[in-house]
DNA sequence: GGTATCACG
DNA sequence: ACGTACGTGATACCC
């Protein structure tokens, strides 16, 4: 007790400390907390840290007593709670959720180390803890399955002895500490990358933080009946497919496809997968399927189906939270080497929307009684920041003029006037549109549209002597990378391209589309993150009841009590288009609906 | 645990 | 001559 009272009053006045919580699980809606530890800056000697652990709810067979639980945490709410105490951490966003679980809303949290390294070096697969300590501090933590153990006997925090916790725990928050010092350093060093960490990362985190916790509402009467509907034409589709092959074999395994497609059926072997074997991917088994042949057409069907089963229609209710009824994804944001969030257990981020028995998935998910799903997407946002980057004058005006920028492209390529484009002509545009945003090929824009690789270079040829402003960019952004060794958003965000002047052709040429698509998507990712940011601050001072349940890239998704849809439609309408002021506008499409995809 | 496939922006 | 459009995550096989 009196040692937790002297790490009270460090707490007090420290200008930064590290907090780590220790947890009964990983589940951040049910996380408990098992102990708590800290790590302070030692006032006696600028080069050393203190750290302690404070064990709490450990429960394992003759666990001495420890401090009580709530008394704890009533005596440190007052500092968690205060936002000008700072706090550092390792993925600052679980513990927010772990001490949320016990009704405190941790504030001040102003460096998490896992988004500093990201910031840093997004490129960097892993930003974990062990692995940060070991690459900046040349320092082999203690890994947890060490304390743990591995597999299916693996304890929890609570179960673990407490003398062998502490040390773990307390090396934890120290290591925190010392990680956030040097990865700062580099951060202070990089000015664009620290605006990227402070003004954009940090800020977002607790965004994220609200949107997993409000999580979203399924009907899963209208799940399970798609599923049983899904459940009949597979079995027939299996059974048809059983009949023309002359044998029973498990349509899932592309192993036991390959034999009957190409050994029993002959059909001709149209690709490889890259070990070899030959591949009964989508688009082969189309291009044989236009060739005449029935059972390519029973797989796709069957494949389609399968999928949106196994994936969506069995899988979505299972990650029902059964407390609040809802699923609650978790957004990883030191994943995307582009800047992008992504999404898991479950990913919203893929959700069918692109056919009929695919949206009506996006039918199940729903607003609760009285509220009205928003959807809210930018239109266009990689083509208007390609716009805005190359500062092209053709393109600038297409979406200055608020033209369908397909048909514009169309129209300048094809060399007629905007009303003589037929739809073949405008899709064409649109795949070059979507090209030039990947680093396109040709080879690739002439798969893409089925014509010879002639017809597609043209295609390009076309776009560039229309569109100069393009192309010297395209080139300028090549060039920079290969000097500078990296690309970067428009604001600052940076992508190292390790592989730029690499001898390997495959490995040079890879990454120099990643260089052409890097700034696009990133700046795109920039935009939202910002919109969210200040949708967040402004959602902390409206009276409107409205929560913000999901972001998809380009897609803000909201909650809205339904006699204030109207309002709050033009209030976010508003803040994403001008999340950013560029060359051109910004345009966002919003709806609403009972559901999600009534909401588009 | 790797491979193939397919869902999204 | 070669391999070829950017970024993700989940599921099913199969070793």
């Amino acid at each position: 007790m009196a040692q937790f009272n002297r790490w009270l009053e460090r707490l007090k006045t420290a200008k930064l400390f590290a907090i780590d919580t220790e947890t009964t699980s990983l589940d951040t809606l049910q996380a408990k907390i098992v102990g708590l530890c800290f790590a302070v800056e030692n006032p006696e000697d600028k080069n050393s840290h203190l750290a302690c652990y404070i064990p709490l709810t450990h429960d394992y067979e003759d666990a001495p007593k420890q401090l009580d639980l709530t008394m704890v945490l009533e005596q440190l709410t007052p500092i968690l709670e205060d936002e000008n105490i700072l706090k550092c951490g390792q993925n600052l966003k679980y513990d927010w959720h772990v001490l949320q679980n016990h009704g405190i809303s941790l504030k001040g949290m102003q460096f998490d180390t896992m988004l500093e390294s990201y910031t840093l070096n997004s490129v960097a697969t892993r930003h974990n803890m062990d692995d940060l300590a070991l690459k900046y501090l040349n320092h082999r933590t203690t890994h947890f399955e060490e304390i743990a153990g591995k597999g299916k006997k693996q304890l929890t925090f609570n179960q673990i002895e407490i003398k062998t916790a502490a040390p773990y725990a307390a090396e934890d928050a120290d290591i925190t500490l010392q990680l956030h010092k040097t990865l700062w350093q580099q951060l202070e060093a990089e000015p664009k990358l620290k605006a990227v960490f402070t003004d954009i990362e940090m800020p977002l985190m607790p965004v994220l933080a609200h949107m997993e916790r409000n999580g979203i509402l399924l009907d899963t009467d209208m799940l399970a009946k798609q599923s049983e509907e899904i459940t009949l034409k597979l079995a027939e589709l299996e059974q048809k497919a059983h009949l023309i092959a002359g044998s029973d074999f498990n349509l899932n395994s592309s192993k036991q496809l390959q034999v009957v497609l190409f050994e029993t059926l002959e059909l001709p072997i149209l690709k490889k997968t890259p070990k070899g074997q030959p591949s009964t991917a989508e688009p082969v088994l189309a291009e044989l399927a236009e060739q005449g042949h029935e059972m390519p057409i029973l797989i796709l069907e069957y494949r389609s189906l399968a999928k949106l089963k196994s994936t969506y229609t069995d899988a979505l209710p299972k990650q029902i939270d059964p407390q609040t009824g809802r699923v609650h994804t978790s957004y990883q944001q030191a994943v995307a080497s582009t800047g992008r969030l992504s999404s898991t257990d479950p990913n919203l981020q893929n959700i069918p929307i692109r056919t009929a028995e695919g949206r009506r998935i996006r039918q199940a998910f729903i607003a609760r009684d009285g509220y009205q799903l928003v959807a809210a997407d930018y239109s266009q946002i990689e083509l208007r920041i390609m716009a805005h980057l190359s500062g092209d004058e053709g393109l600038l005006n297409a979406f200055a003029q608020g033209l369908d920028i397909h048909q514009a492209t169309a129209a300048e390529i094809f060399g007629i006037e905007l009303d003589q484009v037929t739809t073949e002509q405008r899709r064409s545009a649109k795949a070059v549109n979507f090209g030039l945003i990947y680093g396109m090929s040709a080879f690739g824009l002439a798969k893409q549209l089925n014509v010879s690789r002639g017809t597609a270079q043209e295609y390009i040829n076309l776009y560039f002597a229309r569109y100069p402003g393009v192309l010297q960019y395209m080139e300028n952004t090549k060039e920079h990378a290969k000097e500078a060794g990296y690309v970067e958003t428009l604001k600052g965000r940076r992508l190292y391209l390790p592989d730029i002047n690499a001898r390997n052709g495959q490995l040079r040429q890879y990454a120099e589309r990643t260089a052409i698509n890097a700034p696009m998507q990133g700046t795109a990712a920039d935009i939202i993150k910002m919109a969210m940011i200040q949708i967040e601050a402004w959602l902390n001072c409206t009276e409107f009841d409205i929560q913000m349940l999901m972001q998809v890239h380009d897609e803000l998704v909201f909650e809205v009590a339904e006699n204030q849809v109207e309002a709050v439609k033009k209030e976010i309408k508003t803040i994403m288009e001008s999340a950013l002021t560029l060359k051109v506008p910004l345009i966002v499409e919003i709806g609403q609906g009972k559901n999600w995809d009534e909401a588009h």
